[in-house]
DNA sequence: TCGTTATGAATGAACG
DNA sequence: CGTTCATTCATAACGA
């Protein structure tokens, strides 16, 4: 169930107006439809999710929704189900493939699909992260006592969209980013 | 900025991730890409499918992606994928009779189409994926009428004991699956 | 060689 | 959190 957004009836081949280059609507003369995220704010939640973070607080959700929304359309609970997605589906995924080793028995496997290198901590990325306003980092040891639970993600979506409506100046995430 | 012209941009990179050679052989010019099914494989799946398998647990996954591996390569994942989109795409079907019912003749279309056809089951199949060393088949379907009786299916899952369940390479696999 | 179809893969959203 | 569902993207396979 769910899924309310009526399926649009197929062929929905795109856009019309000589937007630029598509990207993603979402939000824009397009029908409702899910989150369709810009490459560019995939790649900034990537590297926050690389440099350790990974169940981020209700703050640092609303804070990294607000400083992507440059980017695009985008709400807190997008933010918010793309962590747990992306975290959720790393686990599965080397469940899935160690489970593949495991069974193999030999045969050399050096390259891990393209997964990624556990933790590491990165440092150094932290570092450049912090350039975001995220107050605190403190994930892993944290006690996640937010933890959305989707009706505060539909909270979290109604509540506040982006904190600095303005659009003329969202100027700092450049800055903040340019190390991706 | 945001330059990514080419048609639909969805940030599909496609992943390098420089496969792992993927040798799927089958008589196809190998082509490093994603799983290319074997008609062995794919008869299998099915088989397990119309059998009631729907969403096979992580174990079943990884032990029939281990038995089909005899086959040709095979990785859990695309087992994992194979009846994520069997039953997606089955269930998208039956959706749209029902849609060309619902405007024609209102009726009948509620209990038969929900899942699988009931009888007719399998008695015969069963028997053959016993030979399977699923051990747990308690998933058959998900909420709502099953094809067989989940005691039907917990029996089919300890009855069959055939004694592979150890070797690590595929050996015994051409023999039970020969009828297929 | 192209247009179409079938289907593998991915992922946003949401449920239990 | 692990799972499941819906929808979409991408591409191998196919037909003409």
């Amino acid at each position: 169930m769910s899924g309310f957004c009526i399926a649009k009836a197929r062929t929905h081949l795109r856009n019309s107006s000589n937007n630029k280059n598509n990207s993603n609507d979402y939000g824009s003369g397009t029908k409702c439809g899910r989150w369709n995220p810009t490459a560019e704010q995939v790649k900034v939640l990537t590297e926050l999710f690389r440099s350790g973070l990974r169940t981020p607080s209700t703050d640092q959700i609303q804070k990294i929704s607000s400083q992507l929304s440059f980017y695009g359309k985008i709400e807190s609970k997008n933010v918010f189900y793309w962590f747990q997605n992306h975290k959720a589906r790393e686990r599965q995924k080397r469940r899935r493939v160690n489970l593949d080793f495991s069974e193999m028995s030999h045969n050399r496997q050096l390259q891990y699909y393209n997964e990624e290198p556990p933790a590491a901590k990165a440092e150094r990325v932290i570092e450049t992260l912090q350039l975001f306003p995220l107050n605190s980092f403190n994930d892993a040891a944290d006690h996640h006592q937010y933890y959305y639970g989707r009706k505060e993600a539909a909270a979290a979506a109604r509540g506040f969209s982006c904190g600095f409506s303005s659009e003329m100046d969202h100027p700092p995430l450049d800055l903040r980013l340019s190390f991706l």
